[in-house]
DNA sequence: TACAAAAACTAATAAGTGTTAGTTTTGGCC
DNA sequence: GGCCAAAACTAACACTTATTAGTTTTTGTA
């Protein structure tokens, strides 16, 4: 009888959890299942559920953490009093924080959201559009200022949050390319992009 | 017994395809059914088979086919005498433009390709690192020849491609953002963030 | 060492999966 | 109308799915 060994600061639905994020991330949400995990644990599937209430449960935890991460961070900027185009750098630099930091959960946020269960789905893509909104208040209060080129702000959301987003290979170093160098490219193209010249 | 009617440059295969990229985009290839296929296309799931070999087979069919346009318009790039940092736009433009055209295949061919069977898988993953390093190629030669900003040109195809397959809501005309809109501001942005000042 | 709670196990359920086999219906052509 | 192939159908297979029930084992504590 295998049993779940927590580590020191995680209860055992923090392991189960974590063991979710790796195979969500690597094989999708529908396509993992409860089997797997236990697998990954070293357990039986049906002892999974000493411990959490359901697959789904798992991807809203997920989810809703991540969402509730970047939406106190949009706080704290909307409320300090650098210059626009700082605080869209500032914001850029979170979220690269975030995929070096938290990528996996990052992703999975991003790709599989669309698979929790109502009533978590309708909210999430209430925070989700929310979110977007608020940041596109700030590009156009920096485009009112003139310290941001003239672009449509809801288009300048979309495309930083989607550059930023849609990177793979956001890793802490070593591997492939590193994230400080993914990082500084990023800002400099970004940043260069929508100053008003 | 419903029949499936085919168009008419569109063999009965076609159209099941057709169902399936509009389910696969929204729900992803895991999730969706042979009878949700079916039932789309107004057939019973096993009549499905006197049309296609697999479910596998239509996902093949998909990324390869959306792979294949890809790499024949950059060769043309490759091939022509523009300056790199033009080539670089044409190239943004025609990835905006297959995202316009073909958004659901192309958003299919990038989102569930690791659903791929192997030895599809194996070959997929081999053309994308190939389409991507002869990107890179042509960053590094815009930027010896200073049009093009010095970074790392891994690093640019990175989040050129990001950001352009990040966007969700490329469509034709109407609904939410007009995708001429889209194009240019994103071409502004990175264009502009890429050019060697 | 005894007891209770936590957490593992096995067995089973009902529903859903892609796909095959075998049969019936359909549509076009002589 | 009769024939044939294309393409639909129903029934079924062999698994896999998430999850529940009921039971046994483990663990911590008195």
């Amino acid at each position: 009888m295998a049993k779940i060994i927590p580590g020191k600061n995680s209860s055992k639905k923090d392991v189960i959890t974590q063991k979710a994020i790796a195979l969500f991330r690597k094989k999708g949400f529908p396509a993992t299942s409860m089997r797997d995990i236990a697998e990954a644990t070293g357990v039986e599937a049906p002892s999974l559920y000493n411990h959490i209430h359901s697959k789904n449960e798992i991807l809203k935890d997920i989810c809703f953490r991540i969402a509730g991460l970047f939406t106190s961070y949009l706080r704290e900027i909307e409320l300090n009093s650098e210059p626009y185009l700082l605080k869209i750098e500032h914001l850029i630099r979170f979220h690269i924080l975030m995929m070096v930091d938290e990528y996996e959960s990052v992703y999975i946020s991003d790709h599989e959201w669309k698979h929790l269960p109502e009533p978590y789905l309708a909210d999430f893509k209430n925070q989700r559009r929310n979110y977007r909104a608020r940041i596109a208040a700030i590009l156009q209060k920096g485009i009112d200022k003139k310290e941001i080129t003239i672009i449509n702000p809801n288009v300048g959301v979309l495309i930083i949050l989607s550059a930023i987003n849609g990177i793979e290979g956001w890793q802490k170093s070593g591997k492939k390319i590193d994230a400080k160098l993914l990082e500084e490219n990023m800002v400099k193209i970004l940043i260069e992009g929508l100053k008003n010249k």
